[in-house]
DNA sequence: CGTGCCCCCTGTCAGC
DNA sequence: TGCTGACAGGGGGCAC
């Protein structure tokens, strides 16, 4: 589900509330969503004050005083809320873990499907994990030229090119789809087939649709909330994603559904002519 | 190694 | 009304 705006849009709304804050308690009632074990995992937060939150692609990272991560992937149906004692908001209906605040504040990891993972991890296992992953696509490691370069070795249809993290991190399937459709490239293109002359096209759109997304809060179809529990907005400004058969907003032709990876993909068949042969 | 497919899990919705 | 199947913002594991 949430893909790097969503995940910014939480850590926007967590910074405030969590940062400087104890963790005094931790209720694991889902313990499928911890990775390494429950135990660890609450011996390792218990006492251990919140220091910063960020974020690196789709995942949320709490940094705490002792220089562990707890990282947080929200999966397809994760919710990462900030509540205080008197949220007039009824309570969450899956918790997975609650961990206490103090003051009544808790900050709870909602999921109802339960693929998400909260992972807490050392300092040093953090650097290898976050060194496995692509560049941020909104930083300055990720320009034209390097996405060129590194499309070229791949024979990947773009659209899983750009799903995989190892490769760019936080692109998921509403954002890569939407992307695709504004540089005017069908999504099974194989990546080093993509021309270099539409590679800064590409890159435009990808950050482009990103940060729209982020300044819209997000994308909620149906799960995704931020940390206040509200729905983003960016569906509104969907060209393609979940438009299956609804006109192009560039030249009217209806706009198709294929399958393929496991995933649904959108596109304008007027706009985004497939791969040859 | 790179790539593609299956599966994890629960809820919702369309069609019959 | 109720059943069945398809499908859903992700990603790990495994076969080839």
């Amino acid at each position: 589900m949430p893909e790097l705006p969503e995940a910014e849009t939480i850590v926007q709304g967590l910074a405030g509330p969590v940062t400087g804050q104890e963790i005094q308690g931790a209720r694991i009632l889902k313990a499928d969503v911890i990775q390494g074990g429950a135990s660890a995992f609450r011996n390792g937060v218990l006492g251990r004050s919140i220091r910063q939150v960020s974020r690196r692609g789709k995942n949320i990272v709490l940094t705490l005083d002792d220089a562990h991560r707890l990282v947080v992937n929200l999966g397809m149906s994760g919710r990462l809320l900030h509540r205080s004692h008197q949220d007039p908001s009824p309570p969450p209906t899956h918790p997975a873990v609650i961990m206490e605040l103090g003051h009544g504040e808790t900050l709870v990891y909602h999921d109802v499907r339960r693929f998400g993972r909260l992972h807490l991890m050392d300092a040093p296992t953090y650097g290898d994990w976050s060194a496995g992953l692509g560049p941020e696509p909104l930083g300055p490691r990720f320009t034209a030229p390097r996405l060129a370069a590194d499309l070229a070795r791949s024979v990947s249809p773009i659209r899983s090119w750009l799903l995989d993290q190892r490769r760019v991190v936080g692109v998921g399937n509403i954002y890569a789809n939407e992307a695709l459709h504004r540089a005017r490239i069908h999504p099974q293109v194989p990546a080093s087939r993509i021309p270099s002359s539409a590679v800064p096209a590409l890159h435009r759109s990808i950050r482009k649709v990103l940060r729209d997304a982020i300044r819209a809060r997000g994308t909620t179809l149906r799960d995704y909330r931020t940390a206040q529990g509200d729905q983003g907005s960016y569906g509104t400004q969907l060209r393609v994603y979940g438009r299956e058969g609804e006109p192009c907003h560039r030249c009217r032709e209806s706009i198709q559904r294929i399958v393929f990876g496991n995933r649904s993909a959108f596109l304008c068949p007027g706009c985004q002519p497939p791969p040859e042969e």
